[in-house]
DNA sequence: AAGCTGGATCGACGTCTGTCAAGGTAGAGC
DNA sequence: GCTCTACCTTGACAGACGTCGATCCAGCTT
C-alpha cells in the first residue's frame, strides 16, 4: 500500500492529461499509458474482481470473500489483482489477518471520460 | 459491413445489458463480452487508430492516413483494425479503391457507461 | 486484357499472458 | 517458540498475441 501504490498511482493520475480519445490524436506515450489500463480490463476474470469488489458491502472485499466465486487456484486470483492493483485501478491494505481491497472510483472516472467527446473536464471525483 | 458487421454488431450490442461495474457483480457472460471489447482497447497501436480516426476531418480515415503514421506494416495495421471491428468499435466500407473507417461511438458510449455509477440509462447515442 | 495500387489474408516467428503446483511471508492463537 | 490460516511469490508450461514477409483480391487505368 505505501510505497508501492505511491509509485503506482502515478500511472492513473496520467491519465488525467488526456483529452477524449474521439477529439484529438493521442500520441505514442499517452497511447501506451491507456492501453495499459484497458489492457488490465481486458480480462474477463478481472473485471468480475472489479465489479465483486465494487459492489460488496463497505465497498471493500477481502481476498476470501473473492476466491470460492472462481474455479482458479489462490494464486491466480492473487495475480490478477496484483494487475488490477499495478494498473492503479484498485488499493489494498492489510488489517490484521486479511488484505482488504478497495477500487479507485478516480481512476474509473477518468478511464470512462476518455471514452466519450463530452469528457474533458474531469469531475475529479476524490481520491 | 455487410453480412459480417452485422453479425459483429451483435458483440458491441450486448454491453447494453450490463448495469454499471461497481454497481451490480457482473454475470460471467457478461465480464466475458466486456472483457473482449476492452482488451480490444488494451493496446497503444489500437488506440492510436481509434483515436486517429474519429479525430480524423469527417470522422472517418482510409487505411492510407493511418499507415503513415506508425512504424509497421501494412498487414500488421490490418490486423488491428479487423480487431477493432470484429470488436464492434470501428466499421469501414469501401469506396471505389479506398476503404473509410469510422467508429461507432454508441459502443464507446456503452463502455463508457458502465465504468462509472451513474451510467445505468445510457444515452442511446444514435447510431 | 494486362498492369498497377490499396488493402486483406495466410503462415510463421518470438514474446507475452493466464494458469497451476510448490514454496515463502505475515499475523493470530496456543 | 510452534503451528495454523490468509495471502503472496516463484518457476514452469500451454495458449494467445503482435509482428512481418509472401500472397491474394478488388477496383482503377491504360
Amino acid at each position: 500500500m505505501s510505497k508501492q501504490s505511491q509509485a503506482i498511482a502515478v500511472l492513473a493520475e496520467q491519465v488525467r492529461c488526456c483529452a477524449p480519445l474521439v477529439r484529438d490524436p493521442l500520441s505514442a506515450e499517452q497511447s501506451v499509458t491507456l492501453a495499459r489500463l484497458f489492457k488490465a480490463l481486458g480480462d474477463p476474470v478481472r473485471l468480475r474482481l472489479l465489479s465483486l469488489i465494487a459492489s460488496h458491502e463497505g465497498g471493500e472485499a477481502c481476498v476470501c470473500d473473492l476466491t470460492g466465486v472462481f474455479n482458479l487456484t489462490g494464486p491466480t486470483i492473487s495475480h490478477h489483482l496484483k494487475v488490477l492493483r499495478e494498473a492503479g485501478l484498485i488499493t489494498g491494505d492489510r488489517r490484521g489477518t486479511w488484505i482488504y481491497y478497495r477500487v479507485r472510483p478516480d481512476a474509473l472516472q477518468r478511464l470512462s471520460d476518455v471514452l466519450v467527446p463530452g469528457g474533458t473536464v474531469t469531475p475529479a471525483v476524490g481520491v
